[in-house]
RNA sequence: GCCCCCGUAGCUCAGUGGAUAGAGCGUCGGACUUCUAAUCCGUUGGUCGCAGGUUCGAAUCCUGCCGGGGGCGCCA
């Protein structure tokens, strides 16, 4: 049984109690879902609800008497060995081993599938992050969100979200200039602009140029900036895909700038807003009143000297996302850009949308890192930055991204390069992957030995305390990845694998699933590696969501 | 000045109103002729920053204060 079954269960007492007229509540008061959860106590149960608690008022009775009318519904329920009320008004559930057990069927029969759910179901979610400029190596400020941001797609997909995941290039602006005219000075071995790019990696991207192009060099000045930039554009952007590919992040859609100019949906953008009667001039620019709703000034769209601000693309940009039908905008940016958030909900709110609805601002704090319990902050590769490249090569992908969607994006992350590249116990994403290979060794050990799934599957058989618990936790992972969706927080499908992990590695040392010489193999055995193959399912599945991969062997 | 985030064990952090607040690391002590010990078991460890409030119940919600980090542009 599920937990999911046995929510829907419990839910079904409740409306029969109520058609009974044992419990005098309006129809309306039934919970669509009844919370079902794993209690913190191993001795209170397999599960727990606090549905007593919560109807209590409404029903006007007392909340023990309630959880007693509703306890001794529960227990006829198939499945359900024993509830207990406990505490205040706790419904403390005990399920039968068996019925405990058939989750490893279920799991298995789910395979892949097993953690997808309908919560978001019908909700089309277009997720924008990194949207770094074209102009350099994507470096460490971006790689929280490549990390995060890609495991929320995955996330979000897995809860029946329709995701599309999109990457805004900034190609437009005097920085573009500035990058082409960075480039052209290098490739002259004229000392690059003082409001220039100064990293190293722009010598270097000169050097490919002019092996590519040769003739850049003879064009007029005024024509070389622009060819330079060009080149140095088509160049990084395809460096930053590169890199993102090799980091397994992948994006739907690569929207740039320029594109937003010449397709017209800035004048559809300036368009809506106006319809919407918040666009006013002033000064001889402009303006957009956010301060309509909650902004704390007015922002300018076209200047005074005729020409658009940023800001006004990125109006333009969300006027243009909801237009391809997408219900909720969801922007992920770095702390140092928090001042956007209001500006932002009132672009919506502007637009005539609901800012609590249609547009969600997500904010991460900062990435350090560290090394030798020494501040990390220059790279080789890019002279003043550490890159995306940089710290792949240093730890890898699976650590680089375990570590990083592990955190919560609310508090700044401190990444030790020497803890994440350890293979030992202090480093999570080695204790989850060998989890994982773990299994997968048990199952190879399995074969050889001639147990075999198809041979039996007898649920009451896995009656170890041990197994009891590894059920428990596989049992909530549906329930967590929906929650790691709707809260927009993959960590905690990262912190649920560690526990998991950890009661895999705790039954591990208790229950053998192979026979020890010559001992004969039992349906025990066989039983067993049903769980022990759930355990391998559910880990891969968790790690798929993070992007991290599952090891066969370690 | 205004805005955002954070403050939980020695350290790094989980915990979106529920029961006796948890994990890893660290300390100290155990378990390997192993279904891989990259593991497991035990031990040690807390005025959940402070003060009020809301309620059956607060680490969690509200207000104020203290401390740390970040941000405020007709820049991009």
């Amino acid at each position: 049984m599920t937990p999911a079954e046995l929510s829907a269960a419990l839910r079904d007492v409740l409306l029969t109690a109520r058609a009974d007229g044992a419990l005098p509540i309006d129809a309306d008061q039934v919970p669509a879902s009844v919370t079902v959860e794993r209690p913190r106590q191993r001795e209170h149960g397999d599960w727990a609800s606090n549905v007593a608690l919560q109807l209590a008022k409404k029903a006007g009775m007392a909340p023990r008497a309630l959880a007693d009318l509703l306890a001794a519904r529960l227990t006829q329920v198939p499945g359900v060995a024993s509830v207990d009320v406990a505490g205040p008004g706790f419904l403390n559930i005990t399920l039968d081993t068996a019925a405990a057990g058939e989750l490893a069927r279920t799991i298995l029969e789910a395979g892949a599938d097993y953690g997808r759910s309908d919560a978001l179901a019908g909700q089309s979610v277009d997720l924008e992050f990194i949207s770094a400029n074209p102009t350099g190596p994507l470096h460490l400020g971006h790689t929280r969100w490549a990390a995060v941001g890609d495991a929320l797609g995955r996330v979000l997909a897995a809860a029946g979200a329709r995701v599309t995941r999109e990457f805004y290039v900034n190609d437009l602006g005097v920085q573009m200039d500035r990058f082409g005219a960075s480039i052209m000075a290098a490739a002259h071995g004229e000392p690059i602009p003082e409001d220039g790019y100064h990293g190293d990696y722009v010598a270097d991207l000169a050097t490919s140029i002019v092996a590519e192009q040769p003739d850049l060099l003879d064009l007029p000045r005024e024509e070389q900036v622009a060819a330079f930039r060009e080149a140095g554009y088509a160049h990084q952007l395809a460096a930053q895909k590169d890199v993102l590919g090799r980091f397994g992040t992948h994006f739907d859609v690569w929207y740039s700038e320029r594109t937003l100019h010449t397709s017209g949906a800035v004048d559809r953008g300036f368009e809506r807003l106006r319809e919407q009667g918040h666009v006013f001039e002033a000064d001889g620019a402009v303006w957009l009143r956010t301060t309509d709703f909650g902004d704390d000034k007015d922002r300018v769209l076209v200047k005074s000297d005729g020409s658009l601000t940023y800001f006004a693309s990125d109006t333009a940009y969300y006027v243009d996302k909801r237009s391809r039908g997408h219900d909720v905008c969801i922007y992920l940016l770095g702390a140092d850009h928090h001042g956007y958030v209001g500006r932002l909900k009132a672009v919506a709110a502007c637009a005539g949308d609901d800012p609590e609805h249609n547009i969600e601002v997500l904010i991460g704090q900062l990435v350090n890192l560290l090394q030798g319990g020494e501040p990390v902050r220059m790279s080789k590769r890019a002279g003043t930055i550490i890159t995306l490249a940089d710290l792949i090569e240093w730890v890898g992908v699976d650590a680089a991204r375990y570590s990083l969607t592990r955190a919560s994006t609310d508090s700044p992350l401190t990444l030790d390069i020497d803890v994440i590249t350890r293979k030992t116990n202090d480093n999570p994403v080695f204790y989850v992957q060998y989890a994982h290979a773990r299994t997968a060794n048990v199952s190879r050990n399995a074969e050889s030995l001639g147990v075999r799934r198809a041979d039996a599957f007898d649920p009451g058989l896995l009656d170890d305390a041990s197994e009891a618990v590894l059920l428990g936790m596989l049992g909530e992972f549906p329930r967590v990845v929906a929650q790691a969706a709707e809260l927009r927080e993959p960590h905690r499908v990262a912190r649920y694998l560690e526990e998991l992990a950890s009661a895999y590695h705790k039954w591990y040392d208790r229950c053998r699933v192979t026979p020890v010489g010559e001992e004969p193999v039992t349906d025990t055995h066989r039983t067993r590696l049903w769980l022990n193959d759930a355990t391998r399912q559910v880990l891969a599945n968790g790690l798929d969501l993070l992007g991290v991969s599952a090891p066969e062997r370690m």
